[in-house]
DNA sequence: GGCATCACGTTTGCATGCACTTTTGCCATG
DNA sequence: CATGGCAAAAGTGCATGCAAACGTGATGCC
């Protein structure tokens, strides 16, 4: 209910606005993954003391977005290939989840604000490609907001926000073309009300975008040193270079750093 | 190699252990639904201080499994039957991901392992509730860890342990007799290989969980007080009010402090 | 007696300080 | 000249201290 909005929106939530500006610089990439973030810097750039920052660090981590480790400057995270890949696969599932439980039940008004925020993003197609990706995701997030489920919004939320910090590594300049179309026809479909219609649309556009995105396992920029240099490593020798910079998936994988 | 392996697991990884210890002790039922954490005792008792435990309860409401309320004590979470069933919905489609991706593709020693945890099981059926409850629970995170997907297993492993403390506050007494069974018959299906069995075996065993500890939804015991008293409270005059501003269902916020 | 007020103890919010770890630049040494 | 090691610098890990907010019981007023 509303009673327990004001405590987290309007009062000193300070965390929650560091946190909010993070994600948002992530995943416009002004953050690029791998950057560093200082508990110092960050609290200095935001008027707080390191506790506040650190903590702001703690959730974003718990949901993906950055990665610590113990007695290191905290990173944006870079997930790999695979991680991409798995996270797109849950997040099919969620959210044909999403729109199964929203086809046929949505208002004309929330129509209408989908159909706006498709407009918004139809505006933003030829500006950077950071804003594009992000009206995007927050297209799907929408979506999940309607749903009410406070835990869908947030799985969808999470999962769609690293999707778009994995788009931000791997995906070409410009794959976002068709998907606004999709996000229309998705509408259309929500709005005529079959279910399983709207799920596989859904499917669809997500595979699809996934697929443009992680085609062939493209060079992960920006990414850890160790991995970056990896396929440099193991050459033989100088001479016979670098025709298979194909990039071994995994190398340094597994990638520790499990739940926690 | 293995440079920042030993970090995380056997380093002081303080916060990590309170989660974990706090995480079993919530989903054993030891510490209730609405059970107050205050930072000073959780500091106290793990020999920590404040902030460890702070950022313990960061962590764990991060996860779901309790609620923060600014200036507030810290309370293991109680969630509503709609946020039950919202969760057991999503737990469904990411166990099914969790199968298929499984299906045919287990070792030996992987079977082996799972057919130990359901002996285990097995053994607990006439023990405390709350132990079968989780290690019911551990069989679909153990399944899921199987993924090697760190993203598949963290997000199992935080539903079903949401879905844990749901069970813990809407099952009856005894609704883990049969689900035995049917890990066995999953086992099986997915030794088998065919991956749409499966799949719409593991549905089915989580929809029959689901249903057997939230039909009719059934009062949440535990649950805040406002709510427990909820359905109390506008019983029109059992005799001869005491006043006539008996408390509507959502005055919890006003209550205390306000009036005005 | 009932109700509003207030004051005190409790508990969180947050900043700061210190110890420890990692990193980096520098120097001695082979 | 290359290499190993040391020491300063930078950064995190964590405890503690203080202020503000909440909860509660006591007090006074009607």
């Amino acid at each position: 209910m509303a009673r327990d909005e004001n405590r987290s929106r309007s009062a000193t939530d300070r965390v929650g606005t560091i946190c909010r500006a993070l994600r948002r610089a992530i995943i416009e990439q002004a953050l690029e993954p791998g950057a560093k973030l200082p508990e110092d810097a960050l609290g200095e750039r935001f008027g707080v003391s390191r506790t506040i920052a650190r903590h702001a660090l703690g959730q974003l981590a718990a949901e993906g977005l950055v990665e610590l480790r113990r007695n290191r400057i905290a990173v944006v995270a870079t997930p790999s290939w695979q991680e991409a890949r798995d996270t797109f696969d849950i997040r099919i599932e969620l959210e044909r989840l999403v729109v199964r439980q929203l086809a046929g039940r949505l208002s004309k008004a929330q129509i209408a604000q989908l159909h706006a925020h498709v407009d918004a993003e139809d505006e933003a197609r030829n500006g950077p490609d950071a804003i594009s990706i992000r009206l995007a995701t927050e297209f799907h997030i929408l979506l999940a907001s309607m749903t009410e489920s406070p835990i869908l919004i947030r799985y969808v939320s999470e999962i769609a926000y690293r999707c778009c910090l994995t788009l931000s590594l791997f995906s070409r300049p410009h794959s976002s073309e068709c998907a606004i179309n999709e996000h229309r026809l998705l509408i259309d479909a929500l709005a005529n009300g079959d279910a399983d219609t709207v799920m596989s649309l859904m499917h669809h556009h997500l595979d699809s975008v996934a697929s443009r995105a992680l085609v062939a396992q493209s060079k992960p920029r920006g990414r850890d040193i160790m991995d970056i240099l990896a396929p440099y490593a193991d050459l033989p020798r100088p001479m016979q270079a670098a025709s298979r910079d194909a990039a071994p998936a995994g190398s340094k994988a597994g990638a520790g750093k499990a739940a926690g």
